[in-house]
Formats: structure tokens, sequence, C-alpha cells
DNA sequence: CCTTTTCTGTGCATCAGCGAACGGTCGCAA
DNA sequence: TTGCGACCGTTCGCTGATGCACAGAAAAGG
């Protein structure tokens, strides 16, 4: 029954300034144009909105309830225009962020002192092994390891080089000895990440230079996976930001370039140009200066 | 800014629903109309609305605050069109009637009785000397004496014949007699009214047939004229209605035709056909055939 | 009483917004 | 892999809403 909003807003003018031609100038419209609708809203309705006379029309009762439902309307879109708009320019709401989980002890320091930066946002930080997908609008930024991601809407920058380390911990050198070179790893014992979609280049590179039956500690969890290095399991790759945070761990053989995973900053071109994702992305830019990796 | 409600009518659609077919399909518009309205909001707006892809559109942060503000506008304009309807159709609302101070009497427990049976209803009841305007609003239905009005927006049909009679007090006549026939009205004293519009037809015999220094006592009230009257200060005109309420009137001239005055039922164009309207006059015609004058 | 101003109402020419159609992408299932 | 269905996005021709001009009427002002 009311469909065509807008001649709801035409008969509001009209009951507010009493007459057509004032609602049209303050509509931008022709006052003919204004007529039309008034005439159209009282049809459908079967009821007269407006009394006509020489002076201009005044609300009948129903106008009159018009009138009041319309202004609060018309306020509740300026509010909602106010928010959305301020929304747009400032920095606030919601941030969602995605990305693996392995990058979790780099990203959690930004984001909680870009929250401090930023008092009226909220950071919701998703890290899981599904892809989070932006074109859903299910995060504002992710940060991808591999490839370069070549989704269509999606805008790609490179973030850094994660760099990953084959450490052993301690324990285990004492016990098994530091191996002398590439060719002395078969020797050795080592702890694996155990998954199909193992895309990750230091894993290919153990899958071609260890021997399958010498991977004897297997996970799918990459937290697991440290530990179990830790605990003296055997050799296994560890990011080098976790290599710094524990002094117990040996490097075995030096970095190899090969190794290098680099992460990429995604976002959905839809939010990629506004303010608050700018301002991530920038903050988050600045702080992986810092990270020597 | 937030120009063009029916934008964001077509925003809350694709919000709700979530794809553009869909809200296209529910406004009964092609969808390629949706998509431009969309467009143009989120131009105007310089913030995204929605995330597309190719399962449909997903509502951003500013989707979801339009999406909750819309559905409450459509609430209440569905509300609102509920209430226009209902009062369109039904009889309650306020009632408006205006009448001369004369009829009061006989229009107040029509009034009183027409409110009884309509619950719903206000009534409110105008009478002054200055004629309240149809055509602003000011009232629904007006009672008129005098010629037909003929302005041009207003609904005119005839009530009654308003009949007005000639007395005296019997305390008057106790000390003046009874005249004997229009010739010895001139030896007599009387009540008159005082006013420069006195289009009355009453008004005009009387002052044909009566010498204007036999009007000794004059008001511009009818009230205060019929007290002069019962007060035995003079023959004076006095509505049928009030010489039968006073038994203690005496007729001194039998009517004559002349003195009548007809009562029209007034009501504006815009509102004659509306249901409280029609409901209350063939009310009032119904109550006024009971009036005998 | 006449003039001026203001406002409504209507016929007509115009253009913006609309619908139809086609192409493209994605997801799903065989 | 391939066909199918659902949906989005764009272009073109056209209809209907809009703006314009003029007429008519009523109130305001001198």
């Amino acid at each position: 029954m009311m469909e065509n909003w807008d001649e709801v807003r035409t008969a509001y003018q009209v009951a507010r300034l009493g007459t057509v031609s004032g609602a049209a100038e303050v509509l931008g419209v022709h006052h003919a144009t204004v007529i039309r609708h008034i005439d159209a809203l009282e049809g459908r309705l079967g009821v007269k909105l407006f009394q006509r006379h020489a002076r201009g029309y005044t609300a009948t009762e129903a106008g009159a309830d018009l009138l009041l439902v319309a202004q609060a309307t018309e306020d509740q879109f300026s509010q909602l225009v106010g928010r959305i708009k301020g929304r747009g320019e400032g920095v606030s709401g919601e941030l969602v962020v995605t990305s693996l989980a392995v990058v979790s002890p780099l990203l959690t320091p930004v984001l909680s002192a870009f929250q401090r930066a930023n008092p009226g946002l909220v950071v919701r930080f998703l890290t899981g092994e599904r892809l989070f997908r932006l074109e859903y609008g299910e995060a504002h930024v992710a940060i991808r390891a591999g490839a370069a991601p070549e989704q269509p809407d999606n805008v790609v920058q490179p973030l850094m080089q994660m760099q990953t380390r084959l450490v052993a911990s301690r324990a285990y050198i004492d016990r098994f000895g530091l191996p002398e070179g590439v060719e002395a790893l078969a020797q050795h014992w080592f702890v694996g990440l155990d998954r199909d979609d193992s895309r990750a280049p230091f894993h290919r590179w153990m899958q071609r230079h260890v021997p399958a039956e010498r991977i004897v500690f297997r996970t799918d969890e990459n937290r697991a996976a440290l530990d179990a290095v830790l605990a003296g399991a055997g050799i296994g790759f560890v990011p080098a930001h976790e290599v710094k945070a524990h002094p117990d761990l040996v490097e075995v053989i030096p970095v190899q370039e090969e190794w290098a995973a680099p992460l990429w900053l995604v976002t959905h071109v839809d939010l990629h140009r506004t303010a608050k994702v700018q301002a991530f992305l920038t903050f988050l830019k600045d702080a992986a200066k810092g990270w020597h990796c």
C-alpha cells in the first residue's frame, strides 16, 4: 500500500509548510509534481490528506498524523546519514581482521595498539583454518600467505616476507649433535606438519630433503609443532619470531631464501577506500617495518 | 542529503533479502532499477552500503544500520496506513461542528447522543459570532442560517426551517394587554437585536412594523434578548424551541411565514465523503425530523 | 475599488528513469 | 569437465513522470 516513500516525503513537506509552492521549493521540484504526488497518495489511500483552499493546503487529521510520522522518519534518516558519514570519515565501529594463526604473535600487539590509538573502535581478530571471505563481508582486512591472491574484487599488496628457520631444542642438540650440512639431515629426527594443503615452501623443502620415516612427530597444528620442537622431539621449522622468543632453540641450518613465504595484505575493493581500513593499513605497514624476520 | 526516500526503501529490501533480484521482485521493479538506486545512494553518501559478490549483496556496517532504520520506518508507515484507513472507514477521532449560538439548545443533545453512539469519537462544538471557515479545516460541519451559502468548495444542503415567534412574558401582558393586530404594535414596547449585520427576516420585519423609538431594550446577544423578554422588558422575537421551553411566554401575533429562516447544513467537499461526516449528517438529519419548530 | 501578489490547477513538450535483453561470473552437481 | 541455474552488470529504446507556461482565483494592500 505505502509504496514510493517519496510521495510521503512530499506530503510531509506540504503538511509542514502549508503550501504546495513552498513544499515544491524545499523539495527542489515543480509544484505540479507536488500536486500530482498528493493526488496519487490520497487516491491510493482513499482518504483526503489535505483541504485545498486559496491560501494553500491545510492538513486533515490523516494529514496531521502523516506529518508526525514523516517528521520522525526524517529525523531518523538524518541521524542515519550522520552515523554513516561519521563512520565513513572517522575510525570507529568494528574492524575485523583475519589471518593465519602463525602470525598471531606478531599481529596481536599491532591490533591492540591500533585499538588503543582509536578509542571508538572495536577490534575483532579472526583466526582459523578456514578462509574467511572478504567478499561476503566476513572481514575487512585479511593477511594471507603464499602466492599472491588473484580474486578479482580484492586489493592485494605485499606486507613482508615471513622467514622460517630450521631449529631444534638445546636438549636435542646435546643428545644427537648438530647436523653438519644438509646431507647429514637424513640421520636425524624431525617434527613435521601433517596437512594435505601443505603448500608452504619450507614444507616442500622438507619433503625433498628428509625421508618420510624420519618425520617421527607429526601434527596439524602449528602451535603443537612448536611445542614438540621445544620438547626435543626433533628438528622442525619454526617462524623466525618464535625463534627469537625462545632462547632454548638452536638453528640447525642457515636460513635458505627458498623457505621465505610472502605475506599479503588483502582487502575487499568495496572497503579499501574507507578511512578506517586505510588507517589500519598504514598503521600495520608502519609497524611491519619494525619486524625483523 | 537523504533526498528521495524511495532509494532508501530499495536499499532496505536489498539489505533484508540479500539479493538484487529478490528485492526487485518484492518492489515490483526491474533489477536494473535496484542497482541504479543502490549506486546512486552510495554515490551520494560516499560510503559503500553493500559488498557485491556473485551470490548477492551483503550489507556493510552502514547497510546494516540502514536496514534497522528503514525497518522501523516501514513499520511506522504500515501503522500509519492502518490508522488512516481505519479512521477513514470508521467514526472516530475528532468531529468539529460549528453553528450559531441560537441553535445550540437544539444541537447539543444531538451531538451528545452522536458521541454516545460512537465511543471512539471526541466532539468539539464551536459557537461564536465569527464564521469558522470550513476550507481552512476549522470545522467539519457547519450549520448556517440565511441565504444558501454559495462558496465553491462547500457542499450545502437544507436542514430545516427555524421558526421564530413574537412573544411577551405573561407579566408584560398583564400590565400592557395583548396587542390586537399588527396595527396595535406601535403602542407597545419591544426588545430588539442591535446588530449591524441584521439580515434575519424577522428583524427586517420589525424594522418595517415597529417604530425605532418603541424598541426600548436593545442587545447584541440572543441570550440577553431572551432574558429581557422573560423579564417583561417588552415584546420580542424568540426562537420557537425556546418558547416551548418557557411556558411563561405568550404569543403576541400568529407566526408569519416571512419570519422563517432556513438552516443550512454545510460541509467542505474534501471532507463530505468521509464516513465520519456522512454518519453525522444522516444522524443529524434524522434527529431534525423530530424538531417541531 | 483596483492593483499586486500568491497560490492552485491543467495541457503540453521533454527528458530522465525504467524495463527488456544480453553477456558474464559463480556455484553446484552429474 | 561440462552443463545448468541463479544472479549481477551494462546497454539501448521507450514510456511516464517531470518541468514549463499559462490561466484562474483569492487574499493583501493602498
